[in-house]
DNA sequence: GGTAGGATGGGCT
DNA sequence: GCCCATCCTACCC
């Protein structure tokens, strides 16, 4: 487990040890790439984390994804190229990270919905001075944009390049995955979109 | 352990 | 004007 080599010693042999995840594995389809993107780390300056929970937005058809009603200003991200950040901001106070999975001119995105931190927790801390444990870091969509630093800044921005990216380890440790209705939306709750790496203390619930 | 209610502002009808 | 892909606090077991 990646428990293990948390914070200093951390980023330095996760670059090491990682490669980043190349545009291809973007556009294997939205649901296919909720699951593969658990186990994989967000990286951000001295901020890493392992993604432990995501949710799939489907595009047209999917009456839940901000895609469902077509491109405006606000998604036209996520009918572009796959390998992109959909950042949008909720609730007047928070930042929710996607990533576009579909190819271009096709909508689709997977939200980051939890991570458990590896690097940079220090840093994470002093960005979420509210935060009571490690494990409430980055246990949420607001929370984790909040912890890495993440806004609409980032809107659009490339994460196969540049300094918001995310990476894959050589040898990536297997681990159970929970599937189950997505959080939060009232409409096609019923479709098992949101997935969980098993037993996780860093996921939103 | 649990949950009800409020904060807060941009997007869209 | 209403609706949020949320989180935190207060309060109650």
């Amino acid at each position: 487990m990646q428990t293990e080599w948390r914070d200093s010693i951390a980023l330095p042999r996760l670059l090491r040890e990682s490669r980043i995840v190349p545009r291809s594995f973007y556009a294997q389809g939205t649901a296919a790439a909720a699951r593969s993107l658990l186990g994989k780390f967000l990286v951000h300056g001295r901020a890493a984390g392992r993604i432990v929970e995501t949710e799939a937005y489907l595009g047209r058809g999917d009456p839940a994804a901000h895609a469902y009603r077509g491109s405006t200003e606000r998604t036209r991200v996520i009918f572009g190229p796959p390998g992109h950040a959909y950042v949008y901001f909720i609730y007047g106070m928070y930042e929710c990270l996607n990533l576009v999975t579909e190819p271009d001119g096709v909508a689709g995105c997977v939200l980051i919905r939890a991570v458990e931190p590896v690097a940079g927790i220090e840093l994470m801390r002093a960005r979420r001075p509210g935060a009571r444990s490690v494990e409430e870091l980055a246990s949420g969509p607001g929370k984790l944009t909040c912890a890495f630093d993440i806004t609409r800044r980032h809107y659009g921005a490339d994460v196969t390049r540049g300094e918001l990216t995310v990476r894959a380890l050589r040898h990536e440790a297997p681990f159970k995955i929970l599937e189950t209705p997505r959080i939060g939306i009232a409409v096609a709750a019923d479709l098992p979109l949101r997935f969980v790496i098993a037993g996780s203390r860093f996921a939103s619930r």
